[in-house]
This record gives structure tokens, sequence and C-alpha cells, in this order.
DNA sequence: ACGCTTCATATTGTATACAATTCGAGTCGG
DNA sequence: CCGACTCGAATTGTATACAATATGAAGCGT
């Protein structure tokens, strides 16, 4: 629950988070709140103060370019692994899945939500057959970020078509078993989101930020 | 606590983490256990099944490959980085830790411990300079491992060496503002220390590993 | 002998009370 | 008017009790 509030916005950056507020809106009590907390903290979606109080994390442009620029490197380590461990099977799957995506965006109006799971699922697969705990763990934290899901709903439909054409790509270096070929793929793949985000946000933060009710 | 006892192999890997059984060992009730037990979950060095019991986490070869392959590349990118945004002021840091480092070094018999303070400074220092805390955080999962620690206790003379004579190439780099040239370097510094561990482990295995007695 | 069910035990999840600490407003003195 | 201090309120840390759940072994029937 938290953490949709964080990134759907209903929690701006730098709102304080007192455990007893959240028990009380969640309907628990403290104890499962510190859980949380200190679960969302290792995601750095909260930060803490010397005095251990914690806050809705605040990121500059900066931090925000320096997790897209980790995604393509970590998530084009991933693409490389994963097409010298790719199997028929899961390409199997892996076409279904941008099969499906692509029908979403070619409804009208497109459907961004089915879109976004379809993605999610795409990218899920990729890091399974990449067969490493480790970077699972690592991307975990660099995917779940309130930016990045917010994103998506600005895109245009062009930009939805290129990024599933990008899959194709993706796909095709897969069936190769060229992991090169597929890292690159993906590498592009995310730094192009990320200049759609910035694109995105100069335009936003000219006129007010959606979703954002400063309460205090 | 637990980290320690994790990281000198008092605990073995498989064994469970209740905890009711470490409150007692460590004076405290159940509840700051579950707060650590929670971070140290994050970092991957406990594991939790399915109903939510914790055990100490065992990593397969393979698992502790991708771990330095991960390093590798991240340290890598934070080299490359540092470069790009290195003062003199923070070279000259660098240097004096080295020098410290080396004198650990030089040492009959070499005073490992010292070294691997000093090595944790020199490589803390750079992540600092490359100003990326999403980086930080990453990266820290990564280099607290009891693998990684146990490891360096093995080196002969002439790998303590060796590693020196990497940071010294590394200063060159930084002094010339190279950042690919820094990045090969640490990333090969990185690999290097892997194949050492991987050379020390089979040895080790082949007899039994030290500091490791199975209760159960 | 094998598989299924049952139940005592072990373990984790949650609520609550209290202790320790921190923050901030108000006050006093200069 | 400014700064330092004090004290009450707010916040987090810890201990403990109890509830919910999972585990594993004994018992039962086939």
């Amino acid at each position: 629950m938290i953490r949709e509030m964080i990134v759907s916005g209903e929690l701006a950056p730098g709102d304080q988070l007192g455990e007893e507020a959240l028990a009380e809106k969640c309907g628990v009590s403290r104890t499962p709140i510190r859980d949380a907390l200190r679960r969302l903290e290792s995601d750095l979606l909260v930060s803490r103060s010397e005095s251990q109080r914690s806050f809705v994390a605040d990121w500059s442009l900066d931090d925000i370019g320096d997790v897209f620029e980790l995604r393509a490197m970590l998530e084009g380590h991933a693409a490389r692994r994963a097409a010298e461990r790719m199997n028929d099977d899961t390409l199997k799957q892996l076409r279904a899945c941008n099969a499906s995506l692509k029908k979403a965006i070619a409804a009208n109006p497109p459907d961004v939500d089915r879109f976004l799971e379809r993605n999610r699922e795409f990218h899920n697969l990729i890091l399974q057959v990449a067969a490493s705990r480790r970077l699972v763990s690592l991307l975990a934290s660099l995917i779940e970020q309130p930016v990045v899901w917010r994103t998506a709903h600005h895109y245009g439909a062009d930009e939805l078509r290129r990024s599933c054409g990008e899959h194709e790509e993706l796909l095709s270096a897969f069936a190769r078993r060229d992991g090169s070929w597929a890292e690159a793929i993906m590498s592009g793949h995310i730094r192009r989101a990320f200049h759609a985000y910035a694109d995105a946000h100069r335009g936003l933060t000219a006129i007010d930020k959606p979703g954002r009710k400063r309460t205090a």
C-alpha cells in the first residue's frame, strides 16, 4: 500500500512518513509498517534522516539519469546472458508476449496499462532466462520506480510502436543466440526510454506535475 | 552481529536463523532481530523459504561468479565516472591511500587486515567521486560478501603486489582523466580477483573449508 | 509397508506498552 | 533583535504477549 501511495504520487517526495500515521492509514499497527519501510528503504523509495525518520525519497534529474544508465547497463547484460542461454520454448513465450503487446498498442486508444503489463512480462522473461539471482535483485530496485511507471503514460503512439519494434529486434537477436546484438539493442532500448522520459518531464514541469498534492 | 557471524563462517550456509534463537544469542528481543534479518535479506546474505523462515544464504560457484561479474561491470562503470569527475584533491588522497597500502604489503609478514582496510578505502573513494547514490547502493550488496572478505587472506605476496600495481595504473588513468582506461583496468582488477578466489577455493575444498562447523 | 490425517510443537506475524531520543516552540538573557 | 536553553510533544527503538501459520512426527486405515 505504501509503495503504491509513493509510486502513484499520493505521497510527494520529501513528505515525512510517520510510522503511527501510516499505521492508522493502513489499518494495522506500527510493526508491519516498520517492516515495510525497511524494505522500501532498501529500494531507495524511502530515505531516512540521520535521526532515523523516514521520508519519501526525492530524486533529482541526475539521480533519475543514473537509474536509467544503470538499467541500460544491467538489462543489457541480462539480454546478453539471455541470448546465450535462450531455448526455443522461452523464445515462443517471448513472441507470444510481444504479439499481445502489439495488439494492446493497435487498439484505439492504445491500452497503455496492458502495454505496461506485457512489457514487464517481456522483460521479466528475459531476466529469468539470464539466470542470475543477483542480477534480478539488483534490477528489482531499479525498475520499481515512480518515475518509470508514470512515464509510459506520456508515450505517444509512435513511441509505443518503436518500443515494440525494438522488442522484435531483440527476438531476432535471441533467435540467432547473438549476445552482443541483444545487449546493444537492449541498452539502446532503455536509453531511448530515458530520453522519452526526460522530454515528457521537461514538458510537464513547465506546467505542473499531476498527481501531486502537497498536503502540508 | 549476525552479519559478522555469517561472514566469519560461524553460521554455515543453509543454517536456519530462528528469530528467537538469535534474540537470545544477541541478548535482545525478537524485534530488532527481525529488522536485522530484513536488511540482511536485502543483501542476499539471508534467504527465506516460502513460509518466511530465514536461512543463511547458500551460494553456488556460479552465483559467486555472477557477483564478481557484476562487480566488474559496476565498479568499472564507477571508475569511468570517477575519472571523468576526478579532482586533484581526491587524487592526492588516493595516492596517499595506495602508498599506505603498499607499505602494508611490504611488511613481513604482509599485514593483510591493513591491506583490506586500505583497499576498501581506495575503492570507496572512487565510488564517492563517481557521485551516483544509486551505484553506491547497488554495489553495497555486492561487496559485503562472505566470499569476498575471506578470500584476500589466501592471497600470496605476489598477488598483493599485483593488486597494488593495478591501483597505481588506475591512478595514472585518473590523472589523465581517461574514463575508458580506468574502466578497463578496474574491470580487469575485479576479474583477476575472481580467478584468484576461484583458484584458492578449489584448493580449499580439496581439503576442507576453514571456519565452518556444522552444528546440526 | 505405504499414504493420509491429526495434532502438538516450533516459528513467524501482529498488536500494544513503555523507554529513549529528537524536534520545535516558547522563553529568557544579552 | 538575536541566540541559547528548556521542556512538552512527537517520533522511533525495544520488549513482550498473543494470534496465525507451518512443520514434522505419531497414529490410523488400507
